[in-house]
RNA sequence: CGCGGGGUGGAGCAGUCUGGUCAGCUCGGAUGGCUCAUAACCAUCAGGUCGCAGGUUCGAAUCCUGCCCCCGCAACCA
């Protein structure tokens, strides 16, 4: 029995709508479970949303809305941009779930041994719902930069979570890649950044300060912050710790994450884990931001690139395409329009459209359409499978986009269209004609199965024209040229 | 002396750990070939002091030293 697995997407704060960062997420998570089900694993795969805190309950109280009913009106936006990215999640969790609620107070009682309560004074700020160093207030002179407020000397009680103890079981479980952060320089980067060890998080704020969230067990004066309600998600979503089967998910095989929230991730939530007995996960996928034409995408510069728009205008598979193999799935990556169409159009349209296109035209044209028996695609896989073991889809795709290139190149070398002259007057050259071109069949299928995890729909195109030994025509070509962003080469030449 | 990443032909990158077989790949440009194909495909060519200055070595993009420049992060920012 191949061992059940859990992948985990990091959930989104409901206050705001879906953006490109998000989609990523799922993307990567979906090619993943795509990936795994391809070799047999049953997956589960979360996604959710992050729905308490002062901005969700100051959004709704500008319209006028309960906070539970105002979220219950936006959290749809994210389910919509999943199912948009096609992926192919199990489960999605709200934060404002019942059970989530439930489960998230016992394990706040669970975690009481390490629980204690502290007072806090700090420079706080009331856009942000945060404290300020010293050092970052005097830098500001005291005015948040980005609220235009003078941050405010406050004091008041909390609860902490001492995840001060678990450092070193944390670090350990790190360096011995227990929990192996991928790829290795953020691996780097928290280590060095846990060198002194892990501090305690403050993990509740006073009712006054804080209303919309889950209350504190055994205290009505104070309400849970983020870290254990939304964290907890990953869990309580398998449901922990009262559904039967969450133990045969538990531990995530991989948690995607944004470069971020890293520090959250194998931090506050490793050490409230190791509270509750449970084990880490495996491994944290940490991706980078996408920006735009060199700059961080942000709405006031009004580079904001929605992933709708591409979606809606080029497909889906073609917004999959691009944000896997021209985003690094470990590091930033740019996108311009003008790179996605160029991707696009020559990319999907001229090498790996139109060889599909040419292979399934020469076999109607030379053989009615009859392909025969197809022989196994003979290119060697390790490469992708390495590659894709080491979360690097990306370079998964360059490898897919070798063989395409490949195959141009042998379909150019054995010319098949000569062969096909020749076959009146020679009686070897039908069965050889045949033979290329299964071969060619042989190669697309292959490819096909490479391509699974990250254009599903264009993998199971390519199966349905040449799977049957017979070519089931298709509606139109693959990925035919669009021109909305780069000038069309065919249009007349401005004068 | 805060930490990390990076500076390679017009653009985007690989190669640096394990010195020579490295100056490579994709896009863009030029030329040619082909006609099965989405004006697609294939081949060839142009060309870059491999950030700068030293050093080690028979030999350095690759190792060592110093410097310059760019980009993130710098703990409660989902």
């Amino acid at each position: 029995m191949e061992k059940k697995l859990y992948i985990a997407t990091a959930i989104p704060y409901v206050n705001g709508t879906p953006h490109i960062g998000n989609a990523l997420d799922y993307l990567i998570a979906d090619i993943w479970t795509r990936y795994q089900k391809q070799n047999g694993h049953e997956v589960r795969f979360q996604v959710g949303t992050d729905e308490h805190g002062n901005k969700i309950a100051a959004k709704a109280a500008g319209l006028h809305m309960d906070p539970k009913a105002y979220t219950d009106s936006t959290y749809v936006n994210f389910e919509n941009m999943v199912k948009k990215v096609g992926a192919s999640y199990t489960d999605f969790i709200r934060t404002t779930d019942d059970h989530h609620v439930a489960a998230v107070q016992y394990i706040w009682q669970t975690l009481a041994p390490y629980i204690y309560k502290g007072t806090y004074k700090g420079w706080y700020c009331v856009g942000h719902e945060a404290f300020f160093t010293d050092k970052e207030v005097q830098a500001t002179n005291g005015i948040c930069p980005d609220h235009q407020t003078p941050y405010e000397q406050v004091s008041e009680e909390n609860y902490y979570f001492k995840t001060s103890v678990f450092t070193d079981l944390i670090r350990d479980a790190i360096m011995t890649d227990t929990m192996k952060i991928v790829p290795e320089f953020r691996k780097k980067e928290f280590l060095d950044l846990i060198k002194d060890g892990l501090q305690d998080v403050s993990i509740s704020r006073p009712k006054k300060n804080l209303s919309w969230g889950v209350p504190v067990p055994g205290d009505p004066e104070q309400i849970m912050y983020v870290w254990i309600d939304a964290l907890a998600n990953y869990i309580t979503v398998l449901g922990y710790p009262d559904k039967e089967g969450w133990q045969q998910y538990w531990p995530a095989d991989v948690q995607v994450i944004g470069k971020d929230i890293l520090r959250f991730h194998a931090g506050i939530w490793p050490a409230m884990l190791l509270g509750l007995g449970l084990e880490l996960p495996r491994k944290l996928l940490v991706h980078g931001f996408v920006i735009v034409g060199g700059e961080k995408m942000s709405k006031t510069v009004g580079n904001v690139v929605d992933p709708n728009e591409i979606i809606d205008s080029y497909g889906l598979d073609a917004f999959r395409y691009f944000f896997s193999r021209h985003i690094p799935t470990l590091d930033d990556g740019d996108f311009t329009w003008e790179k996605f169409e160029n991707a696009y159009n020559s990319e999907l349209g001229n090498d790996l459209g139109n060889v599909v296109q040419r292979v399934a035209s020469m076999i109607t044209r030379y053989q009615a359409g009859v392909i025969g028996e197809a022989p196994q695609g003979e290119h060697d896989m390790s490469a992708y499978h390495e590659v894709m073991d080491n979360l690097e889809f990306n370079k998964a795709m360059d490898e897919v986009w070798q063989m395409v290139r490949s195959l141009n190149q042998y379909i150019e070398n054995v010319k098949p269209w000569e062969i096909a002259k020749k076959i009146s007057k020679d009686s070897e050259a039908e069965s050889h004609l045949s033979e290329v071109l299964a071969y060619c069949v042989g190669a697309l299928l292959q490819i096909g199965d490479l391509l699974v995890p990250f254009l599903p729909a264009t993998a199971e195109k390519i199966h349905k024209t040449f799977e049957s030994g017979v070519i089931v025509p298709t509606d139109g070509v693959l990925f035919p040229k669009l021109y909305l962003h780069t000038p069309d080469p065919q249009a007349p030449k401005a004068a």
